[in-house]
DNA sequence: ATTGTCCTATTGGCTAGGCCACTGAGCCAG
DNA sequence: CTGGCTCAGTGGCCTAGCCAATAGGACAAT
């Protein structure tokens, strides 16, 4: 890995596919112009010509916005803009270009994790607490070895999430996943923090070995809080 | 609204586009293949070949694909499978099918709302407690004209959402609206549940006015579970 | 040996143009 | 007023083709 060190290096200008300039014009279209649920979109072919796309092109759009929930297409009536789409789009823009995000983030894993570890407590099986014990091995062993055991938090976290055998949580918890993600990079960027990391999450594994829905809720509450001080201590504004 | 009444009906037999079925077929390839991240999809020409299927019609389906996190289409290279696929959308298809998710609903609505509520009580506005009380007033007003008070019930958790001033709580509350809509039907369908549930907007209410964040999550706490006694009754197996 | 340059096969991106299928609205007969 | 018919509008999907990006190998320069 050769971004472990230095600075983050410009971030892989990405590359847009027309498709999702197209589908951003027409959704910040909507917003423009005011289309609430309901109102019609121009016909695939007017669209396609002012935008200066092909047909095809704007189907793929179409396709995009319509996985994402924004617009409903209907076979020979026409395209139309769902409920949903104030909610939708706007707000994950929203979230990922706000720079003090991190207490939210914080707040969300809270919410989420202090439940799944109290359900993890009591339900967890065998293999739940075997795959819990892999991780923080492998946590320990990056650590001793001078990593900052990233993985090994992910993959604790993965394990615990597994064991509360809640798939709506467990699919919460991959929606933020990805800004889940940057501030553990943050947090155990910190000196000495993989350590108190590490400790945190044996306290939350006995916890849940030991049944103990709350103390596990409790663990888990105060390992995101400590996570959440080193971020702020970066961060502050 | 028709649907008020009576039998279900037959629900409407969707209408698949061919680009879902493609996706569908793909992702269901990926699992059974034991695809990895990073592991590669053959070709669009030969997929698409081998799928019966125009590049066109299959470019829609890899777009889809691509919204939801499955795979990253590179140019020039090829399309790749990403490491989101398995959480991704088998779960949603799971959840979507379980019969008995209703739990796992409940379960996640406690954990995002209970914390909801405590933000709410140290953030709330005045503002915020006068959009609440609106809630409450329509939902009287509904219940006392003979409803069930559901759009009410709705506005009330969504007003106390947007008190807790998180865009990503607001965000994942949103992502489980559908399912919790569900829930809210069954629930308020209960003769005499209306009337309890009135109660316990107004406990959480008073909370959230007193600033009292402790309160607010345990009043909000105690509400997921009435409904939940509800469901699981009419429900059980 | 290593590095940098170029070439090329492979693969996705996008377009054009066309036919088919579905929907809704208006008309007409019963 | 109802049911069936027609037709214009609209999306669904296809074929055929060229353009553009990538990876990897050949080969020259160092």
């Amino acid at each position: 890995m050769s971004d472990a060190s230095g600075s983050p290096f410009p971030p892989r200008l990405l590359r847009t596919r027309l498709y999702e300039q197209v589908a951003g014009q027409i959704s910040a279209w909507i917003g423009d112009n005011g289309l609430r649920a309901g109102d019609k979109l121009p016909p695939e072919r007017e669209l396609a010509q002012r935008l200066g796309v092909s047909r095809a092109t704007l189907s793929q759009a179409l396709v995009a916005l319509e996985v994402v929930g924004v617009v409903e297409v209907r076979h020979g009536d026409g395209t139309v803009v769902t409920a949903r789409h104030q909610t939708s789009t706007r707000i994950v823009e929203a979230i990922r270009n706000h720079a003090d995000r991190l207490p939210e983030i914080i707040e969300t894993r809270d919410a989420l994790e202090t439940k799944i570890a109290a359900l993890a407590a009591v339900r967890r099986t065998e293999e739940d607490l075997a795959r819990i014990d892999d991780a923080l091995a492998f946590m320990e062993a990056d650590i001793e070895a001078g990593g900052r055991g990233v993985e090994g938090d992910e993959r604790f976290h993965g394990a615990v999430t597994a064991a509360s055998h809640s798939l709506l949580l467990a699919r919460l918890m991959d929606e933020i996943g990805d800004l889940v993600k940057e501030t553990r990079l943050e947090s155990l960027g910190q000196p000495g923090r993989p350590q108190d990391s590490l400790a945190g999450h044996r306290a939350i594994a006995e916890a849940i070995r030991a049944g103990d829905p709350r103390a596990a809720s409790a663990a888990m509450h105060a390992h995101v809080e400590m996570v959440s001080d080193v971020a702020l201590l970066r961060d502050e504004e």
